[in-house]
DNA sequence: TTAGTATATAAGCATTGGCTTATATACTAA
DNA sequence: TTAGTATATAAGCCAATGCTTATATACTAA
């Protein structure tokens, strides 16, 4: 596949508000599943698929601990996409714009 | 609007591989629409419904020359699509990727 | 084992999106 | 005016997408 069809694919995926909120939230720090599912106002489900997405693209790494599975950033090499995410706002807008002042502990 | 869903939506218009390779082109010089319709293996119709959801969302500007419009590309203030679009190959790299060497002229 | 919790997958549905063909509009030139 | 060319719009089709509910899997703890 060449670079543009890669690009336009990268972007197809940011291209959705929750993911890329999700992104966007993952520069400052890793994530829990159940603090995303908290965080946004769509079902389990629809968290744990947006999140596959960005997995099988290589966006995000996962880590389990336990029960609870752990998502991080992984966009080395993605200059277009660190691009985008570093003109974001920072978490604690983008946590304010979800009418959540912060998350409950749901995991260790 | 939050400038979250204005980013996912900018990004959502370039996740499209021909828009895509629009705004490429667009960064080199400004294209007559009748040298992207002989360029893209698509339809007149379906370059100037492209076309219309980049100058919707403010991207291009179009300027009409006698029978022919000419769109350029208008992304002052939109960091985020720049440095996306600085990303992308050269024109030249572009075009090649369509097997097409060159555009015969169409318009004055 | 059993029940409880966290996450993922499957299946189905409604919406969106990109394409097509047909047609309308705008301009040019004879 | 008339015909020809360039572009835009309308309508419809089909595939992709984001969501839901139901269910499966994985782990924890009693």
């Amino acid at each position: 596949m060449d670079k543009l069809n890669e690009v336009a694919d990268d972007l197809k995926l940011l291209g959705d508000k929750t993911r890329l909120m999700m992104l966007g939230l993952l520069q400052e720090r890793e994530w829990c599943v159940c603090e995303f599912v908290e965080l946004f106002e769509i079902s389990q489900p629809a968290i744990s698929q947006h999140l596959r997405k960005l997995k099988d693209k290589g966006m995000v790494k996962e880590s389990k601990r336990g029960q609870w599975v752990h998502y991080s950033l992984n966009v080395e090499g993605k200059p277009h996409i660190t691009a985008v995410l570093h003109g974001l706002p920072d978490s604690h807008t983008l946590l304010s714009s979800l009418n959540k002042t912060g998350v409950t502990a749901c995991c260790d």
